[in-house]
DNA sequence: GGGCTTGTTACTGT
DNA sequence: TACAGTAACAAGCC
């Protein structure tokens, strides 16, 4: 569920609530939220920033992190244990396996939406000027960074750097200017695809690298590497390495 | 059924 | 003390 264009999905299904007004009626699950606080609060918006979900109310907000595995149901129920259920007066919201924190901050203050790769306030020039300040990191590690891509998530990181032609090793300094803004333009467009490729439950079919090894190509190679030793994908003759 | 996985934070040790 | 690396957590797919 959670890279960023996943997050915009839900917000896609939770804007056809039509809740903006509505009051909290109930809460459940076995979050530690305060539910005095939530019950009776009218939802002013629903906003997504990265991979983060933002349940704007009038003092606070409630933000919502899916992380690895998060899900919801919306006027459905399943077996795992129920997280956080927020009861409106026609829908109930159901998440499971989140991390829920209620910010006392303005959002438009706290988060700077020209970094979320989902944005209309996307900024190109300031992620490549964010990641030439970072000139001797792996470039496969900052892909992964939310500072600089707000809702890039592993398979971004991935199908983004084979686009651009690029091996997940190179160092930033080694990377020319153009190939870094061709990496940048790739983020953002292939997350617009996988909004609409997973939209149409049809993303994995589209998918060039992630989890392709044996499969799209024999050539394909799959390393775990980086801070976080995550799974990477390489097709090292499409992608080149730049050290 | 063991080993993966779209993620992040809190520890640990150096 | 700062940083890098690891463990922990979760549910579902194959």
């Amino acid at each position: 569920m959670p890279e960023g264009p996943s997050l915009l999905l839900l917000k896609e299904d939770i804007d056809a609530l039509h809740l903006i007004g509505k009051k909290v009626l109930r809460i459940d699950g076995t979050n530690k939220i305060e539910a005095d606080r939530l019950i009776g609060q009218q939802l002013k918006a629903v906003k997504t920033y990265g991979k983060n979900f933002l349940l704007c109310f009038k003092d606070f907000t409630l933000r919502v992190h899916l992380m690895m595995f998060g899900t919801y149901l919306i006027n459905a129920e399943k077996s795992t244990k129920l997280q956080l259920s927020l009861q409106f007066e026609d829908a109930k919201i159901n998440f499971y396996t989140t991390s829920l924190k209620i910010i006392e901050e303005d959002p438009d203050d706290l988060f700077d939406w020209s970094s979320d790769i989902m944005s209309d306030q996307w900024n190109a020039a300031a992620a490549l000027k964010k990641l030439k300040a970072q000139p001797d990191a792996i470039i496969a590690d900052l892909l992964l960074d939310q500072q600089i891509f707000t809702g890039s998530g592993n398979i971004i990181k991935n199908e983004a750097l084979f686009r651009a032609g690029i091996h997940p090793l190179s160092k930033v300094a080694s990377i020319p200017d153009k190939k870094l803004k061709e990496l940048i333009k790739a983020v953002r467009d292939f997350s617009f695809d996988f909004l609409n490729w997973r939209r149409d439950k049809v993303l994995k079919r589209h998918l060039e690298v992630y989890e392709q090894k044996n499969k799209k190509h024999p050539h394909i190679i799959k390393e775990y590497l980086g801070k976080g030793k995550r799974g990477t994908y390489i097709w090292p003759e499409k992608q080149h390495l730049y050290v």
